[in-house]
DNA sequence: CTCAATGCAAAGTATTTGCACGCTC
DNA sequence: GAGCGTGCAAATACTTTGCATTGAG
C-alpha cells in the first residue's frame, strides 16, 4: 500500500467513510496522472479499466481526494475545475501559456516571502494564494505569429481572468 | 461626454458598432459602481433605471466594455464573472475575506518586477496576470472565532482556487 | 443489518446563442 | 434602407443533488 493510499485509508476511516473499489481505482488512475485533470478527464480515463464507474463517483471522489489532502483544485479561468496533487508536491503557482495550453509550474520562496510581506502591512491573514500568469510559452514564442496577428480577433485558448496586457 | 464616454464612442465607431440608449446607460451604471459586479449584479441596478433591459444586452455590453478598455473581467474561483474599472485604475491583485467577503486591492511594483524575472527565467512572456491570496481581512481577525472553530466544517463563503493552508 | 456509496437522471448555476423585431447610421 | 442591437427564450456547459438500489463494515 502507497503512501497515499494510506493516508486516504485513514481519511476514509477518520470520517466514517467506507473503503470502495470505485475509491480505490479512482485514486490510483488519479495518483498516474501528471496533467492537472478535471473530473470529467479523469472519469475517461477511469472508464476505461471499468466502465461500470459513472461520472458521479469520480466528481464525488475527487472532492475526498481533495479533503483528504492528496488533491487540490486548480482553476486556470476556462470555467472548468481542474485537480493536481497535493500530498508530497508542495504549493506552487503556474504560467499558463495562452497559445499551446501549457502549463509551467513554479515555485519562488522570494515570492512567498512578499506576499507575506505585502499581506502583513493589510493585516491580512493569507490562508491560501494563487498566482497564474497568462502568455507564451518559450515554444510558442519561438514559432510566434502571435506578434503580426490583430490581438482582439484571436481567440485565446484559455480565457483570461485580467485583460491581457494590463500586467 | 466623460473620457469614458468617449473611450467607448470611439470603440464602437472604431468596430462599426452603434450607439445606443442602452449602452449608454449600463457604461453609466457600471462608472457609477464601486464593487466587482457580475453581469446580473449590474443587470438588477440597471434595471432599476430603465426595466426594459434585459439580462443580454447588460452582458454583451459588459463584454464590449471590456473590449474598447473600460472594463476588466475578474473571477474570484465562486463559479461568477465580476467586472471591475479598467480605465484608469491600472493592473492590481487582490486579497479576498474568506469571512466577509470584502476584498481588498493592492499594488506592488516589487511583486511586478519579481514575476516577471521569474517568467524571464522561464522564457516565458507574460501578457496577463492576476495574484489572489484568500484569507481573513483585519476586521475579520479581530472578531476572530474562526480560529476555535474546525475548520473542515467550516464553509468557506469564496470558494478556494487552492486548498486553505496550502501557501 | 445499518448506513454509506453508487449511478442514473434530473435540477441547478452561469453563460452564451438563435431569432424576429426595432433602431442607428 | 441596410445592418447592427435588443430582448426573449432556448441551448450550453459544468456542477451538484435526489433517489432507489447495492454494498461495506
Amino acid at each position: 500500500m502507497t503512501e497515499e493510499q494510506e493516508v486516504f485509508l485513514r481519511h476514509l476511516q477518520g470520517s466514517g467513510l467506507k473503503r470502495t473499489a470505485q475509491r480505490d481505482l479512482i485514486l490510483d488512475v488519479f495518483l498516474r496522472t501528471e496533467e492537472h485533470m478535471s473530473s470529467e478527464d479523469l472519469y475517461q480515463l477511469v472508464k476505461q479499466e471499468d466502465p461500470s464507474i459513472g461520472h458521479t463517483t469520480v466528481y464525488r471522489t475527487l472532492k475526498l481526494l481533495t479533503d483528504a489532502g492528496l488533491a487540490r483544485e486548480v482553476r486556470f479561468g476556462d470555467g472548468r475545475t481542474r485537480y493536481e496533487h497535493n500530498y508530497k508536491h508542495p504549493h506552487h503557482d503556474h504560467m499558463i501559456c495562452v497559445e499551446c495550453g501549457k502549463t509551467i509550474e513554479f515555485f519562488s520562496a522570494d515570492l512567498e516571502k512578499l506576499q507575506d510581506r505585502i499581506a502583513a502591512k493589510h493585516k491580512f491573514e493569507i490562508t491560501a494564494h494563487t498566482l497564474r500568469m497568462f502568455g507564451y510559452c518559450a515554444d510558442c514564442r519561438n514559432s510566434a505569429e502571435h506578434r503580426d496577428n490583430d490581438l482582439s480577433a484571436a481567440e485565446p485558448r484559455v480565457r483570461f481572468d485580467t485583460a491581457p496586457g494590463t500586467s
